[in-house]
DNA sequence: CAGCAGGGGGCGG
DNA sequence: CGCCCCCTGCTGT
């Protein structure tokens, strides 16, 4: 009886864990993950040449192999709670290959001085897994992990003399140079860059990612291609350099360290910065560091607005000033010690960075150095005056940047007519105006909201549903969703996550703000045509040329909230807002005195007219009749359309 | 809810 | 290359 006591709370014990482990993964995956979840135990040793995925069968709802959560993962989550929204969900999409070969291949040979294979490659998901610890992750990312976490070579030093401060991470460095010498952790960007070790081993990794690459598609084609094994004969050296295999279909230019791809070398050069540390612009007032000037000049244009701004002065002098932005705080700590809770912090923390494209992001929000705040001239926020100006930007070429200073620079405002509101940019005043219009709309009941995730928050708690984010099918249960998004949408449901369901009211245009948005009126069986719409407007895969979608995004962009404001410089005629939402009306009347006012009234219906063009006149009906929301998945980023008719209520000065 | 930063892409010089 | 627009995510109030 005792014993059996014993084996039951022994058993019991097991029950808790696994318990955890389903809690976890249920709030990872949803509901119906937590069966396919397996535990990444370690496959066991990495010396094999080989080593196949996950031993499962594929099944459509069924989880995919590098959606498991590693040991290391799991570690992690119990360690640090979970993860950003980043990781193991939307931005993680390793593609895979369903019929493919899913194997991960590690080089013949080990590195010489790393003695260690370091990494296995999965050319079907373009992705690396660290031999130590089973982390996946992109090339850079992966080079970098190893290097800092299972390396002993402390690849990365102090670069002030008499300074013997080293590390597997070049963050630690930049940390150690911010916190123990106070110096411009700037100073130490080359480190990233220009380091042997590190250059060693992503050469190393880039030489098995050619291989296996090459082996591939040999397999693939029954033939070798040409001898450089790139169909990408356009790839220049660059390119070629960074990445020989090419990267999404047809793209000349991809990164190594992301998923991304592009046709243009001016854009692969820029997105280039972003994987490194080095951030060659900032701001001359305020010393904040950017890795792009059209980004320094949005910055000043916000925060020193009655401050000149001189392009001449953003770049950076290699010297450095005083940096602000210093470097990681995320691998450096846990980064010393390879091993135990520092290990797992380390992978916790670089988790952002292995598993999300957006690394940078993750990183640079934990090092967001407050000292930036040092400002010598914060300019205070800039009384509005109601005088309309004509896009009085002072700030374009430096020519015209010095001017009077009677006339400040940059007070181009953009106003709500609804209130006293203004904002800084168009985004805002978009983002403002769903505030007033509510544009999220339930289909179950009469509640309205400015978001999204509270539309889907209100459709979950009332009605227990989820919403689909690409039309109004509302499904029981997320698996339930999984299935509609797939069959319906053709989404696989990764990870099952769940766009926040989204329906709007008004459905005034045929699309919404760049991203997916179907036809507010969809007859019976134009739900594929929906569907594709929507699919292609949501920047994921489409069928068209990246140049027409983006032509058709901009038509519609015209037809949408605000597309008039650049036709629209505030100095035109004046016209009439259109009406608020009935609630809205008798508040703001009382309220306003009318801010609306005298809008000009061209150019609405000019501008709009041109819009227009692009509208199906049954979607303007349909807004009218306020009749069937359209979705739009950007939550809500995306103005609705039928802002798009009440675009011109709102006045850019 | 709003401010802000960061990323991608189009366009023109 | 600079500028602009658009979108997204994070963060503070």
């Amino acid at each position: 009886m005792e014993g059996g006591g014993g084996v039951a709370s022994v058993a019991s014990l097991t029950m808790d864990c696994e318990d955890m482990f389903k809690e976890i993964t249920k709030k990872l995956y949803g509901e119906e993950a937590t069966v396919g979840v397996s535990v990444g135990v370690n496959v066991g040793s990495v010396v094999g040449v080989e080593f196949p995925a996950a031993d499962r069968d594929l099944q459509d709802d069924d989880l995919r192999p590098e959606e498991h959560i590693t040991a290391w993962g799991l570690a992690a989550l119990m360690q640090n709670g979970f993860p950003p929204p980043g990781i193991l969900q939307a931005n993680f999409t390793p593609r895979t290959d369903p019929s493919a070969e899913d194997r991960w291949t590690a080089a013949e040979e080990p590195l010489a001085w790393a003695h260690s294979r370091v990494a296995a490659y999965n050319p079907a998901q373009r992705l690396f897994k660290c031999t130590d610890c089973e982390c996946v992750g992109f090339l850079a990312r992966v080079a970098e992990h190893w290097l800092g976490t299972h390396s002993q070579a402390r690849a990365f030093q102090c670069p002030l003399a008499g300074c013997g401060f080293a590390s597997g991470w070049a963050r630690a460095v930049r940390q150690h140079l911010a916190r123990d010498h106070h110096s411009d952790p700037a100073a130490a960007d080359h480190l990233l860059r220009d380091n042997p070790a590190l250059d060693d081993l992503t050469r190393y990794l880039q030489r098995l990612k050619s291989k296996v690459e090459a082996a591939r598609t040999e397999r693939r084609t029954g033939t070798s291609n040409t001898s450089s094994g790139t169909p990408n004969q356009a790839v220049d050296a660059t390119a070629a350099e960074s990445n020989v295999v090419g990267g999404e279909a047809g793209k000349r230019y991809a990164c190594t360290a992301c998923p991304y791809a592009t046709d243009r070398r001016d854009l692969f050069t820029r997105h280039e910065n972003i994987h490194r540390d080095e951030k060659p612009f900032h701001c001359y007032l305020c010393q904040k560091q950017f890795n792009r000037a059209d980004h320094v000049k949005k910055h000043f244009l916000r925060m020193h607005r009655d401050q000149p701004y001189d392009l001449n002065r953003i770049r950076r002098s290699s010297g450095g000033k005083p940096a602000t932005n210093a470097g990681g705080a995320v691998g450096p700590v846990g980064a010393v010690g390879p091993s135990g809770a520092g290990a797992v912090s380390v992978a916790a923390g670089g988790a952002a960075a292995l598993f999300c494209a957006k690394a940078s992001d993750a990183a640079g929000a934990l090092l967001a150095a407050p000292a930036a705040a040092a400002l010598e001239c914060r300019a205070p926020p800039i009384k509005l005056e109601r005088s309309p100006l004509a896009k009085t930007e002072s700030v374009g070429s430096p020519a015209t940047q010095h001017k009077p200073s009677t006339s400040s620079p940059g007070e181009r405002r953009y106003a709500c007519c609804y209130c006293a509101w203004s904002g800084v940019d168009n985004w805002c005043l978009k983002r403002h105006l769903n505030t007033h219009l509510k544009p999220f709309a339930c289909a179950l009941c009469e509640y309205k909201a400015a978001r999204a995730e509270r539309l889907a928050t209100h459709v979950h708690k009332v009605h227990n549903k989820k919403a689909c984010a690409k039309c109004p099918f509302l499904a029981d249960d997320q698996h339930q969703l999984a299935l509609h998004l797939r069959d319906a949408h053709h989404i696989e449901s990764r990870n099952l996550k769940v766009p926040s369901g989204v329906g709007r009211t008004g459905g005034g245009g045929g699309f919404s703000s760049g991203a997916a948005a179907a036809p507010a009126v969809v007859p019976a069986g134009g739900g594929q045509v929906a569907a594709a719409a929507a699919a292609a407007a949501s920047g994921g895969v489409t069928s068209q040329p990246a140049g027409v979608r983006r032509r058709e995004q901009r038509a519609a962009g015209a037809a949408r909230l605000f597309g008039y404001l650049e036709a629209s410089d505030g100095s035109g005629d004046e016209y009439e807002p259109p009406p608020l939402p009935p609630e809205y009306a008798a508040q703001q009347q009382q309220q306003h005195a009318t801010p609306a006012v005298t809008h000009a009234q061209h150019a609405a219906h000019a501008a709009h007219a041109a819009h227009a063009s692009h509208i199906p006149h049954s979607t303007h009906a349909a807004h009218a009749a306020h009749a069937t929301p359209h979705f739009a998945r950007d939550k809500e980023n995306a103005a609705p359309l039928h802002h798009a008719m009440h675009h011109d209520h709102c006045l850019r000065y």
